[in-house]
DNA sequence: ATTTTGATAGGAACCGGTTCCAAAAGTGGT
DNA sequence: ACCACTTTTGGAACCGGTTCCTATCAAAAT
């Protein structure tokens, strides 16, 4: 259908083109007698405005990008939804990118850096290179981090090596020595410092601080995911000596630790200490003590940094760094270590 | 920074705009030694086309745009990374709208089937009105249904009534007849027909057909959401006859239903059998009986149509129905009735 | 040598909006 | 009735691509 425009329109309504697109943005300049006669041919000729050669014209979309690993991390679909409320405020719509693979990690980077699809970009837990950092702040738009670390770009941040610590922390106090840590890929294919890496940090210092030595059977990593958490568990629980605790690097690889000690018979927290790290919606009802880190939040703070930027650009040249604080949840999978 | 144009570059290489045009969709007519003088002046300038120059230009835009209820329903993330996949092949991008109320379903029907921001869109879950189903065939661009009904449209679905009837029947099977239903609300803002209100019709049938009567106190709808169901379950386990089985319309409810019987002390499946509808991913952890519908390859299938659509747009006069197998997932939580 | 042909290149016109400037219409004062 | 001034209007130019039509040029054919 339509494939009326804005001249159609104006001849229909035998004024200039200029006329019906100040009465389209309510410029105030326009007679009220004429206004009705263009709302008037409007309405009779079902005329829509083209976005596309508005945004030309304009010059802005009106679009804000996300770039997240949407799928594989359930915490990204949190963050969104804390974004999507800003959005919604303004008027925004969202272009969704999602990145599995560090293929198209790197394409987006090289691409979106151009960014004449959006006004703003926001990317989740992907920390630039050094490289990458430089043409995003080249680029056309101002880009926000969430959950990622660059020196010289904004971000919306948690101290990962504080809730590793934090995590450790719990576990020693409980009076557990040998607490094992599992977590995906320290040099992860997404992520510059990747989180679970500075999670390791604090762990290791957390060990440290109690005096407590470091023992490397009691640390795995693997792809992020139920499956393969599950296995590192089985391998944990194998041990000559095994663990008394887990501290699992996020509750999706939590939920794998739990699945495995469960199928081994192994009772938690009786016999084993689970602890993980997000503190997802399922991790209530599973009863799963965890590192709590306000996700919907993140996406909040994320979209009004970015349209802070958006409003004023040079606001780039003096990136701000957003923490927000973690806390532990204890619920029911953390507890004295069994007293044999 | 990139204000560069395709005549800057022209203009820099010393050839025409079109020549340009040309090396950028490597048409063939351009002779290699020209190619490469464009190619240094685009690398020497650091061009990149303008997307939305181009889109209008070309009147398409390489997006497709999601319309989906997209934070209350878990199973819409399921189905949008089918759909991504889909994406992917055919380097599209994607435009996510995202719908929590009324207003702003009704908002979207009235402005996306102008269709510029995309060339085709995929809507979850909600089902037009005839009326709203006028205007999208009227649009611009294609539409295709994914877990919604509408007969003049294209529409990849699951026979609700079906799997309600399963879901019941499978609980008679085992010897139930106090079988309560609880969902959303049926008569939903958002939905036409709802799947509720269908799988509820599956499970009248179920009941009549084994001539059990339909008590209804047995039926309970609020909300969608977890504390919600905990509520009704609640409600439930606190009849003079308790139901000796629940039936939830969602696994994010039958999730409510587990968390109201362990707090109330009743064992699943001994005293009461918990029956869900979906089969999300923590299904199969909380080892909960359900019915699993095909949530990736719904988002796969209905991106796949829409493709077909977009290539060969009469086939919207023909609109399609891709019905999916439903399928009992026998887990846990369903068991005969105690004894007593 | 001249014409034909095919390959390559240039650039105006277009996509559908917005905006700016100059002109027209309206208002009021004398 | 005329002038000065404000409000309202028309429409060309622009946003940054693509495409089509025409022009150029070299090689092949006559």
């Amino acid at each position: 259908m339509s494939e009326v425009t804005i001249r159609d329109v104006a001849k229909a309504a035998g004024v200039g083109v200029g006329t019906v697109s100040r009465v389209l943005n309510n410029h105030p300049s326009v007679r009220e007698s004429t206004r009705k006669k263009v709302e008037g041919a409007i309405r009779a000729l079902n005329y829509h405005p083209h976005t596309i050669a508005r945004q030309l014209s304009l010059g802005k979309t009106t679009n804000i990008g996300v770039v997240a690993p949407f799928f594989i991390r359930p915490a990204s679909v949190e963050r969104l939804r804390g974004v999507e409320t800003i959005l919604a405020e303004h008027k925004y719509d969202l272009v969704l990118y999602n990145v599995e693979t560090r293929e198209r990690r790197d394409q987006l980077f090289e691409t979106l850096p151009r960014g004449d699809m959006f006004d703003g970009l926001l990317i989740f837990t992907l920390s630039p290179s050094d490289e990458a950092a430089q043409r995003l702040l080249n680029g056309r738009v101002p880009v926000v981090l969430v959950d990622a670390h660059h020196p010289s770009l904004s971000r919306v941040v948690i101290d990962d090596v504080q809730g590793g610590y934090m995590a450790t922390r719990h576990l020693i106090d409980l009076g557990h020595e040998r607490i094992a840590y599992i977590s995906d890929i320290l040099e992860s294919p997404f992520e510059h410092v990747g989180a679970s890496s500075l999670r390791y940090q604090g762990y290791r210092q957390a060990l440290a601080d109690a005096g407590i030595p470091f023992r490397s059977e009691y640390y795995r990593q693997d792809q992020h995911g139920v499956p393969q958490a599950r296995k590192m568990a089985y391998e944990l629980l194998s041990l000559h000596k095994p663990p008394t605790a887990i501290f699992a690097a996020s509750d999706t690889q939590a939920i794998g630790v739990l699945q495995a000690a469960h199928e081994r018979g192994v009772a938690v927290p009786d016999q084993l200490s689970v602890i993980g790290f997000d503190d997802i919606e399922i991790a209530e009802f599973l009863k799963l003590t965890t590192i709590h880190q306000p996700l919907f939040t993140s996406g909040v703070e994320g979209a009004v940094l970015l349209f802070q930027c958006m409003e004023n650009p040079q606001a780039m040249k003096d990136p701000k760094e957003i923490p927000l604080p973690l806390r532990l949840i204890e619920r029911a999978t953390t507890a004295p270590p069994p007293s044999t």
